[in-house]
DNA sequence: TAGAGCCTGGACAACGTTGTCATATGCGAG
DNA sequence: CTCGCATATGACAACGTTGTCCAGGCTCTA
């Protein structure tokens, strides 16, 4: 009776259809509980022949093991997150995969959350992440305070960020050299004969956005050349208003001769304004975009190694996890200059 | 004694540094277990005093509620499983975005997983997702035989297959049309004077190549225009292998004026093929690419929508998650013709 | 003022698994 | 033939949460 009344108990939380356990495998094959538990997980001690029936159990009822109640027992899940910004991103994507490539390699599953670029959407998605009591946590910041994460972190949640440093709390994290990157973009413009550069990025509250500025900046005053504030625009990466700031750029009363772009949508966008005008504008973007070889002209650009990023920072928590006692670092990854003739071109008024 | 036992006790299986529970928290406010459970899940029948004390010792703890035991507890996880074969893929990030949008509607939280075209994997990563007791799961097959499935479908597990159909066994399939897409790219080159048009896609065993092959034999048929086999190459999609078919093509005996391509990985290395050749051969690729339109020639190409792809299934399997008691069902999105130029050239011998 | 009814709070079991420990069985050595 | 030991198996508690049910204290009404 009570098994059966198990099975059907009114105010039983059950789902899925009553799924069989191991109980349930241990009454069909004649068994105790704990021998079902040494057969699923290989454990050894168990005779050929009482594997044999318990594998018969197993198939006939179609069991699989509740990885939840594992988790629940064991304490690890073997499985992290990943907080990006946005997945359909071309950036983005292959990050993830390579951070998903090292979780493999270590046996855990990956579980991916978008914050669209929203500090609040961010902290949500982390700690519902740390909720399910994922083992570590690669996070993309949004925001710039992550001090939500300090318990967390103290509970033992492996933490990395990537692409952009951790606010407000001392953690690991990965970062492309945009500084360093963005500089050269610029100053190879500059080495064409160009001054009057225009530089079209996110908002400047995204650490990426503002280091790159710094970085075309420094160029500019190395080479002696004072900045226009014409010259500069920052904010969203929308189409519509990338277009008009290059528009504006180039037609305002001290046109630009080069434009730099701060990232990957720019880039597109910032393209494909200048395919439309009559004259030739140089330009750099930073990320490297596809077909961007096969442009006329080519598109010069400031590379990251998206995956290379995401496997760094993968393979750091998994340090993390395996207990090697490091102390918080900063890892600054190289950028490449990429030339491919439109960074090459000549300024022309 | 059994408090501080239990907290050093050598064989806990316990990680995280030992986090507290709801019943520390109950301990530190001087209330109940049950108590603690109601605050944190906005329970009606608090009285606004308690609710402060036990939210300060919350607070105090850093207390987070641990979802394996809730999950174990009520049998749902909120999340579902996406497997899918490259989120590297710019054709599968907006996909699995647009997922995941979805899934976040409904409250639940996605985990992703790429087969890499295997099916053993595809199998393992899937069965894996069900071990983690997710409510559903939306696969873009590798293999072709599902049957492996079919015990947590039964056991409740809600599923939907996305790009290509499931194999052997019966499930809710949501698929762009290939088979038209195609022949309608391929008539597009026929209707500009083309005959001799050369086909090159993944490999056949891949539900989505072998429809769109048999779109261009059909759009060839059509036109009453024997096939020759030269002019069809079939097989993974790697850069090198591709631009050798594709030369091959171009410089066999029968040369083709026109070459169609199955994905959008053969179109990006077939444009850079084309790209170096002196005559103009026609072209036309499926799935859109990003630049298309600055190419010189632009690039004609058959777009599927693959957030839409996403969104519907997801919202299939949502909808199998509300009990809405729907029979598995085929859904097909039509594809779009994008004219650019390449696809509108004439032939030239 | 007593009884009925409501509201708040807590004790307890159950979810499905795994670690520990105890028992049973069989076998070899003395 | 018996003791001891190794090996196979099972009973049981615990992981942290939530659903059920009950107790105690309060208010309101007759």
């Amino acid at each position: 009776m009570p098994e059966t009344a198990r099975r059907t108990d009114r105010h039983s939380g059950a789902r899925y259809g009553n799924r069989p356990t191991m109980k349930d495998v241990a009454a069909r094959a004649g068994v105790g509980l704990k021998t079902v538990s040494r057969v699923v997980n290989g454990e050894p001690g168990v005779t050929p022949e009482t594997e044999r029936r318990v594998q018969e159990a197993i198939d006939a009822l179609g069991f699989r093991r509740n990885d939840s109640a594992r988790v629940l027992r064991k304490g690890r899940t073997a499985s992290i997150g990943l907080v990006l910004e946005d997945l359909a991103d071309p950036f983005y994507g292959p990050l993830s995969r390579a951070v998903e490539e090292v979780a493999r390699a270590h046996g855990a599953l990956l579980i991916n959350g978008s914050s669209a670029e929203d500090p609040d959407r961010e902290q949500e998605l982390a700690l519902a992440l740390c909720a399910r009591r994922v083992d570590g946590l690669v996070v993309i910041p949004a925001g710039d305070d992550h001090r939500y994460l300090e318990p967390e972190i103290k509970a033992g949640v492996a933490t990395v960020f990537v692409d952009r440093p951790a606010g407000r709390i001392d953690a690991d994290v990965v970062l492309s050299d945009n500084f360093g990157g963005a500089r050269d973009g610029v100053a190879h413009l500059i080495a064409h004969g160009h001054r009057r550069i225009g530089f079209i990025g996110d908002m400047p509250r995204i650490h990426t956005a503002a280091e790159r500025l710094r970085g075309y900046r420094a160029a500019m005053e190395d080479a002696g050349i004072p900045v226009e504030d014409s010259w500069m625009s920052l904010g969203v990466t929308d189409p519509q208003r990338v277009r008009r700031a290059a528009e504006e750029m180039l037609t305002g009363p001290d046109p630009v001769t080069a434009i730099f772009a701060g990232n990957n949508r720019v880039t597109v966008t910032v393209v494909r304004v200048l395919a439309e005008q009559s004259r030739r504008v140089a330009f750099v973007g930073f990320d490297d975009i596809e077909l961007a070889d096969l442009l006329q002209p080519g598109v010069t650009v400031v590379a990251q190694d998206a995956a290379a990023l995401g496997r760094t920072a993968a393979e750091r928590l998994f340090r993390q996890l395996d207990g090697d006692l490091i102390t918080p670092e900063r890892i600054e990854l190289p950028t490449r200059l990429i030339t491919r003739g439109s960074g090459e071109l000549p300024p022309t008024d």
